[in-house]
DNA sequence: ACTGTGTGCGCG
DNA sequence: AAAGCGCGCACACAGT
């Protein structure tokens, strides 16, 4: 059964109910303040609820206290469609751009923290916003002539489990000490200063790089006065990276890379990010669903997706809740086994530490050189250790090889590739093309046809990892919507008393949970993993395991 | 005063 | 070790 919401005028809410077949039911037409009651009454039946974005319809249900457990998000769904290479040739992916690409685009754009979200600019009058109920019929419609409607009916699904997780954690927020945080802060760079200010600390160790280099006017956050002053001493630097930095021998090197650390924590996690995104012991990042190509999640806010190791310390459990902190053992190297079929790879990842398996068959000599290998197949890489070790990789695996071969040849010829589920990916500039197409003419120079080769290996290298790290934002997809679904079971569903999600950092997760169910969401967790591997590869037997840890602070879990 | 780009570094 | 994928953010700096 599927419930339609769309906006009528004078902010009424229009409910158009449809039964399994897709046979309409009739609409109710509500005043706005009525829908939480109503989304609450109807929600019994376990409806999928369907509405333009759910970034736009749920906050307010949320915040009534009323959650759903299905919908179907137009925005989210018609971007999916238009590009799939699933649904190409379909009324919906044929059509020339119209209202929803111009939402879709708009809900995917960067927020800026002074204005409002770009939603509400391109639908400055919610009555403007296109019929909900037609774009869900063109959807379905678009599923059903399919070339595969299996998968791409669980992409659509899964993305919009996706954005009512997104919207949850960011109104229940992640735990956060911010007595803990500031205390982090004061040790690292001394006490609280005005933004714009340097600590003491801080400001001491600007002083001794200064005396180091003999520089006393040099402003060490300067990247150009910092490379002359480090040339003026005699290092031969070509950039001020720390990985340049870090070998040289020099009595600055030292209290250069721990001034760099430490303003990176004041400028990326100080008081300042302290203040805009942590309330009430909470820290509320803004999530968005699909917002990298790939499908994975993005943040347009609060930096959620590269919270530092070093601050992690300040994710702490309520009094009397634990944190049930999750993590996928090598998610790519698995998900690529599954996607290419690769029986021994699948065997080298059952029951075990997949790399440590890849050097027990002796393919390499330790784990280090294992993992090195496996990302640089996957990544493309083209000279070091990795490349190096990649024919013996290729030896052992020839299969999941194969596979990101062919996706990397696929994109070198401009065309798209697909993920497990049918997530394509986009297709090369037109100012690609033209310069495939000047290296191609009978008068290129050596510099056309140089530029035209670099840039189709470029993008060969995207698309070699499209298709793995497209498919594993899928699983992930999967195993967290299994994990919602299973967790609402556990308790009353409110975030104030039972488990919940608060966390998702592309192959991990993180629930905050009453200690009594502790050892039920560690359960959840990795029986999820089991039913997610089984939605993207059916019974070909590729494992994934997952490590949970039930702790009381995220420092503490790895 | 604003905007766009380059650099650097955090995360997977 | 620092190159092979995907990101966001902050700052300095140069252009307007």
């Amino acid at each position: 059964m599927h419930i339609v919401l769309d906006r009528g005028p004078g902010g009424a809410v229009v409910a158009t109910e449809f039964d399994a077949d897709g046979g309409a039911l009739g609409s109710t037409e509500l005043a706005a303040s009525a829908l939480p009651a109503f989304v609450r009454e109807r929600e019994a039946a376990h409806p999928r609820w369907v509405w333009s974005s759910t970034a736009r319809w749920y906050p307010e249900l949320l915040a009534a206290g009323v959650r759903v457990r299905r919908c179907v998000d137009l925005v989210l769904c018609h971007r999916i469609l238009r590009a799939s290479l699933l649904t190409a040739g379909t009324e919906l992916a044929r059509a020339s751009d119209g209202p929803w690409d111009r939402l879709a685009a708009a809900v995917t754009a960067p927020a800026s923290a002074d204005a409002p979200p770009a939603l509400f600019d391109v639908v400055a009058d919610s009555a403007d916003e296109p019929d909900a109920v037609s774009e869900f019929s063109r959807q379905q419609a678009a599923v059903a002539a399919s070339v595969q409607p299996g998968r791409i009916r669980l992409l659509v699904a899964a993305e919009s489990a996706g954005a009512l997780i997104a919207e949850e954690m960011r109104f229940a927020g992640m735990p956060w000490r911010a007595d803990v945080h500031d205390r982090v802060l004061t040790e690292a760079l001394g006490p609280r200063v005005p933004h714009g200010r340097r600590p003491a600390k801080l400001e001491a160790m600007a002083e001794q790089v200064r005396e180091l280099l003999g520089a006393p006017a040099l402003n060490v956050d300067s990247q150009p006065e910092l490379l002359a002053a480090l040339r003026r001493a005699g290092l031969d630097v070509q950039s001020t990276r720390k990985w340049e930095l870090r070998d040289l021998n020099h009595p600055v090197i030292a209290p250069l890379l721990e001034y760099k650390a430490r303003s990176r924590l004041l400028t990326a996690n100080g008081w300042a990010w302290l203040d805009s995104w942590v309330r009430d012991g909470r820290f509320h990042p803004d999530y968005v669903v699909g917002g990298v190509v790939t499908g994975r999640w993005a943040t347009s806010g609060g930096g959620a997706l590269q919270l530092p190791k070093n601050i992690r310390r300040a994710v702490v459990a309520d009094a009397g809740w634990k944190l049930v902190v999750a993590d996928a053992a090598q998610l790519e190297p698995r998900v690529l086994a599954g996607l290419a079929g690769d029986q021994g790879m699948a065997d080298a990842g059952r029951g075990r530490d997949l790399y440590d398996s890849v050097v027990r068959a002796g393919v390499v000599a330790s784990r280090h050189e294992a993992k090195v290998a496996m990302l640089g197949a996957m990544y493309g890489a083209t000279t070091g250790d990795s490349a190096r070790l990649k024919p013996r990789l290729a030896r052992a695996f020839p299969r999941a090889l194969a596979l990101v071969d062919g996706a990397a040849a696929q994109g070198e010829r401009g065309e798209q590739v697909m993920s497990r589920l049918g997530r394509t990916s986009p297709l090369p500039a037109g100012s690609w093309r033209e310069v495939q197409e000047r290296a191609s003419q009978p008068n290129a120079s050596a510099a056309d046809e140089r530029r035209a080769r670099a840039q189709s290996r470029d993008w060969g290298r995207f698309t070699r990892n499209f298709v793995v790290q497209a498919s594993a934002a899928e699983w992930a997809l999967c195993w967290m919507a299994e994990v919602r679904l299973r967790l609402a079971e556990l308790g009353s569903g409110r975030f104030d008393d039972s488990p919940h999600l608060v966390f998702f950092l592309h192959d991990e997760i993180m629930v905050h949970t009453p200690e009594a169910f502790a050892a039920d969401v560690e359960r959840i967790v990795r029986r999820a993993a089991l039913d997610a591997g089984r939605l993207l590869f059916g019974e070909f037997p590729v494992d994934f395991p997952v490590t949970v840890a039930v702790v009381d602070s995220y420092a503490d879990a790895k």
